[in-house]
RNA sequence: GCCCAGGUGGCGGAAUUGGUAGACGCGCUGGAUUCAAAAUCCAGUUCCCCUGGAGUGCGGGUUCGAUUCCCGCCCUGGGUACCA
């Protein structure tokens, strides 16, 4: 291949050649890109004969401020790994897409009136484009964006399936809600053991004799996918409801705004049904401990038992569940959440009034005032009483708030002795603290470890702990005020947002009830409407919707005008959360462009669950929870023939953004510099970064970038240069200090920085970005680009190989780190791959060496990292066709790496002294002999005999004095 | 509070099963080349009271030998919380 001159120098014909062949990285990388997009070589193969290999990203949000050097940083990890797997004779997956339904682009609408779907697709080129100046291995015919109808029709369609299933709880798993209906009709709900919070029991009879109504207000409590009033995070700010993980410190995910608890009816997905085989399931995956860890205490599993107390002079009884059940003695009240749906009708007249104002004062306090409130102790004690299961004793009814609605039963029976809450409880308001435990002391704090003995506790008296709670929980069971319970804090997902710019229902409203879409009629596309905000009523956006009802006999959506409620009835006016695109996008990568199922079993099957998902641990309770939610629930209903999405996850760490500082004074008249502001009142003020230099401040610059300082004097360094402070923060537009890649890989080309952000430092590791290594990595791809190009008379590099017999030391480098890169390979340590392609280059530079075979495979070995380079390199070796994309991996052979001598280090009491070249075949006897006729030795014994000496073969000699 | 991850030169970081601590790179110092600069090349660079000694957050322990294993603390980051 010969390069284009380089037109800037056709004035300067004695160095035109030399140019010629120097790394001219601009050019090069220009070429590859397009090369790769005309000749389609990322595109996958749909069937082969080799062995598949899943590489997955997370998929970007396409947001108006564009990448920053953190995104790329998963991506080139994985863009490396899947290369590899291409040049180890994988048939590799590697997609990529965008989460393009979302908050920022809906708010940038109602700020703007842009419509949301141009302001996504304009965000989406940009960052196509900087994804392709990377060089990204990607297939892009694969294509997903969670906004484009064509894949929403089956986000869509995945929701009427979840409302058309119900969980089985015998089976453990989601199954066709036709079948419960047809045992409804047979055996009633007596035999059912379903996932659901319906308590009531029916005949055969009873349920044919309900009207449809009544029907599926029952159905309701055991589909998947239901409408219910519940206790919801709404945020007023934002205008919507958002799901517990998008609830951060009682303040929402998105904008830091408050959110309160309120009762909505809304669609919730019973992802609870799922709780127990989202923790098993965790077992089999290869993710790191932390976020499997976060997983599981998300989900909250904790065993226990529920318990009825009566209610003195009341028929009505208090269930409260307990993971304590062996501390049943120990009760001295109970706390009910002040919820509690049996509060009011409990309550005696004489605390009617005090409780009132108590649940007035709780129900007014948002989660995050709750939280932050946490050591107050507050309480209403309610007047009635309720009796002891096994001692008959009556005992007080209170109500507080740290007893929660939502959690358990919304009630606990108090063991001050064994729980610090209820001991701290009972000492704010006197009550009595009832030893249980054998020589125990509470007189300071409750006893809450789980050793120890029973005492005063009638038949649980001198039983271990242990063996008491089993023993207790047959006592209850027993008598058949309770059973074994297991109690998760999982919560079912709220799946409504009152939103636009989201997945639209496929529901339409009967009566009051909710009817789909059938699956032939989607995707019911998002309508136009004037404004984005909610109607004047309070309604949400698609509620300015002129036309939003369904003609259930044309199958269309229709004007709202046309709405009659026989035929034509009105449409669901929420929208899908941003998780619904987000859950199954990995399985429309697989078969993207199939428009009569979400993917086929054939294409699932084949590819199976994601090999390798690398993308960021702030997911770990939200896209990663429901994704295996999805997977698991498209395996039970038959669509899929695994049930675990993502069997390897790495998580790297966040790139954090070095802001720097300017001091002003508090007149605003002068800036001094970092050294000198002790002396002055300053306010530290974010400056620019691409004006400074190194912590220098480039003063004419920042003038022209804040005019209102064009006048202000600059205290500065004696050197007349100007300092500014720094500090690590997130990247941000307001802090000003993103760095983009655009910039870096405009000065430094593509292969730079793809091997930069490797080289910063482990993966997983958050890590400031700083700049000033990336001179190394560029000047070693210069370097490596020399051992092809031979610098004579040092002034022309012209391209020169030799074809000799490669010598023994230079297959000795490049042995070495192709094992080394495969082991680094292996354990995702992509830094010290880095550095061992900078070994490799300085040895062979060293060795003088330009043979042919040997660069050749350094160089296959090299491309996943930095492709651009390599594969000009290829042609430049004689690849007239191009691209090594496909070639094979070479292989590292033991043989050369086996070293005839072996420099021993000789050490003294565990210090070395000195080093001795040996024979690496001799043995430990030999070595010692060899060792104590050593001159040196005289020095390190001062006289005395070795105590003992240790050889360890290949490794070192331990002398003991 | 509880759970998880981590703490190594001026900086980013390396050290696979306990076996030469500081690979590789940045920065810095000196030198070569150059009219000069860039680039490149060479040498040096953990610290100190420097023929020696100390040293991987701190204090102990196991071992011939510990960044690595054990015990107790300190600090940083992340997760989570009146969850009964």
């Amino acid at each position: 291949m010969i390069l284009i001159p380089n037109r800037n120098c056709i004035f300067k014909p004695s160095k035109l050649k030399a140019k010629n062949m120097e790394y001219n990285f601009r050019e090069i990388e220009t070429k590859w890109r397009q090369f790769w997009a005309a000749n389609e070589t990322f595109k996958t193969e749909h069937t082969s004969t080799k062995p598949k290999y899943y590489v997955l990203d997370m998929f970007p949000y396409p947001s108006g401020a564009g990448l920053h050097v953190g995104h790329p940083l998963g991506y080139i990890a994985s863009d490396i790994y899947a290369r590899y797997k291409r040049l180890q004779g994988f048939n590799v997956l590697h997609p990529m897409g965008y989460d393009s339904f979302g908050l920022p682009a809906e708010q940038y609408a109602i700020q703007t009136g842009q419509h949301p779907a141009i302001t996504t697709e304009d965000n989406i080129h940009r960052y196509r484009d900087q994804l392709d100046n990377i060089g990204f291995s990607f297939d892009w015919s694969k294509e997903v964006r969670t906004s484009s109808p064509e894949y929403y029709k089956w986000t869509q369609w995945i929701f009427t399936e979840l409302f058309a299933s119900w969980f089985n709880n015998a089976t453990q798993k989601a199954e066709p809600i036709e079948a419960l209906i047809e045992k409804f009709e047979k055996e009633g709900n007596s035999t059912v053991t379903a996932c659901t919070d319906f308590e009531q029991t029916f005949s055969a009879e009873q349920w044919n004799a309900f009207t449809s109504i009544e029907k599926e207000s029952i159905l309701q409590e055991y589909r998947l996918a239901y409408l219910a009033d519940s206790w919801v995070n709404w945020c007023p700010a934002l205008g919507t409801v958002l799901a517990n993980d998008e609830v951060i410190n009682g303040l929402s995910e998105r904008g830091n705004h408050p959110v309160e608890q309120k009762k909505m009816r809304q669609w919730s997905l019973r992802i609870k049904a799922y709780g127990e085989r989202l923790l098993t399931g965790l077992e089999e995956l290869d993710w790191t401990e932390s976020i499997k860890e976060i997983q599981r205490n998300w989900i909250g599993k904790s065993q226990g038992a529920s318990v009825e107390f009566n209610v003195e002079g009341s028929s009505e009884k208090i269930e409260v569940f307990t993971t304590r059940p062996d501390t049943i003695f120990g009760v001295t009240f109970l706390v009910l959440a002040p919820e509690h749906p049996l509060v009011n009708q409990l309550t005696t007249e004489d605390r009617k009034v005090a409780v009132a104002a108590y649940q007035k004062e709780a129900s007014l306090k948002t989660e995050r005032d709750r939280q932050a409130n946490v050591k107050h102790i507050s309480g209403v004690n309610i007047g009635a009483y309720a009796i002891h299961p096994f001692t008959g004793e009556i005992v007080e009814l209170w109500i507080g708030d740290y007893v929660l609605a939502s959690y358990g039963t919304g009630a606990v029976m108090a063991v001050p002795c064994g729980d610090q809450r209820d001991w701290d409880f009972a000492r704010h308001f006197n009550l009595e603290i009832k030893n249980i435990f054998e020589n125990i002391d509470i007189s300071e704090a409750a006893y809450a470890e789980k050793e120890g003995v029973i005492a005063n506790s009638g038949f649980l008296t001198g039983l271990p702990i242990k063996s008491a709670i089993v023993k207790a929980i047959e006592a209850v069971e027993e008598k058949q005020i309770g059973k074994g319970k297991t109690n998760y804090r999982l919560r079912d997902a709220v799946f409504s947002r009152q939103r636009y710019w989201g997945e639209p229902f496929p529901v339409y409203y009967k009566e009051g009830l909710p009817h789909m879409i059938d699956a032939q009629h989607l995707p019911i596309v998002l309508p136009e409407v004037e404004k984005y905000l909610p109607t004047e009523d309070g309604q949400p956006p698609l509620g300015n919707s002129k036309d939003w009802a369904w003609d259930t006999i044309a199958n269309k959506v229709v004007s709202n005008d046309a709405i009659d409620n026989t035929s034509i009835f009105p449409l669901e006016l929420n929208t899908m959360p941003g998780w619904a695109g987000s859950s199954w996008y990995f399985l429309r990568y697989m078969d993207a462009s199939n428009s009569t199922a979400f993917a086929s079993k054939e294409q699932t099957t084949y590819w199976n669950s994601v090999d390798l998902y690398i993308g960021g641990s702030e997911h770990a309770t939200g896209h990663l929870l429901y994704a295996r939610f999805w997977t698991k629930f498209l395996a039970d209903r038959g669509y899929l023939s695994f049930d675990e999405p993502f069997k390897k996850m790495i998580n790297q760490g966040m790139i954090l953004g070095r802001s720097s500082f300017v001091y002003r004074t508090t007149d605003g008249k002068q800036l001094i510099s970092k050294s000198q502001k002790e002396n002055f009142e300053t306010i530290p003020l974010h400056v620019d970064i691409s004006l400074v230099d190194n912590d220098r401040l480039n003063i004419e610059a920042f003038k022209k970038w804040r005019p209102e300082y064009a006048e202000a004097n600059f205290v500065i360094e004696e050197d007349g240069s100007y300092l500014c402070g720094s500090e690590v923060e997130k990247m941000s537009k307001s802090k000003f200090n993103v760095q983009t890649p655009d910039e870096l890989v405009e000065k430094f080309g593509a292969d730079t920085l793809r091997m930069y952000e490797m080289f910063l430092g482990p993966l997983e590791q958050s890590k400031p970005w700083d700049t000033k290594g990336i001179n190394g990595v560029h000047n070693f791809l210069r370097k490596f680009w020399r051992l092809f190009h031979q610098n004579e008379n040092g002034k022309e590099s012209i391209f020169n190989v030799s074809d000799e017999e490669p010598t023994k030391e230079a297959l000795k480098t490049l042995h070495k780190t192709i094992q080394k890169i495969s082991i680094d390979l292996e354990r995702f340590s992509f830094n010290t791959g880095v550095s061992n392609f900078m070994i490799a280059t300085n040895e062979l530079t060293e060795q003088k060496c330009s043979n042919r075979a040997i660069l050749t495979d350094l160089l296959v070995l090299l491309s996943p990292y930095a492709p651009h380079i390599c594969e000009e390199l290829w042609v430049q070796l004689g690849h007239e066709a191009g691209t090594l994309s496909h070639a094979s991996l070479p292989i590292c052979n033991e043989s050369y790496l086996v070293a005839d001598t072996f420099s021993y280090p000789v050490s003294f009491n565990g210090k070395v002294r000195f080093k001795v070249e040996l024979s690496a075949s001799l043995d430990s006897k030999s070595i010692e002999d060899h060792v104590m006729k050593m001159k040196e030795m005289e020095k390190y014994l001062e006289g005395k005999t070795p105590k003992k000496f240790i050889v360890v073969p290949g490794r070192i000699v331990n002398v003991v004095v």
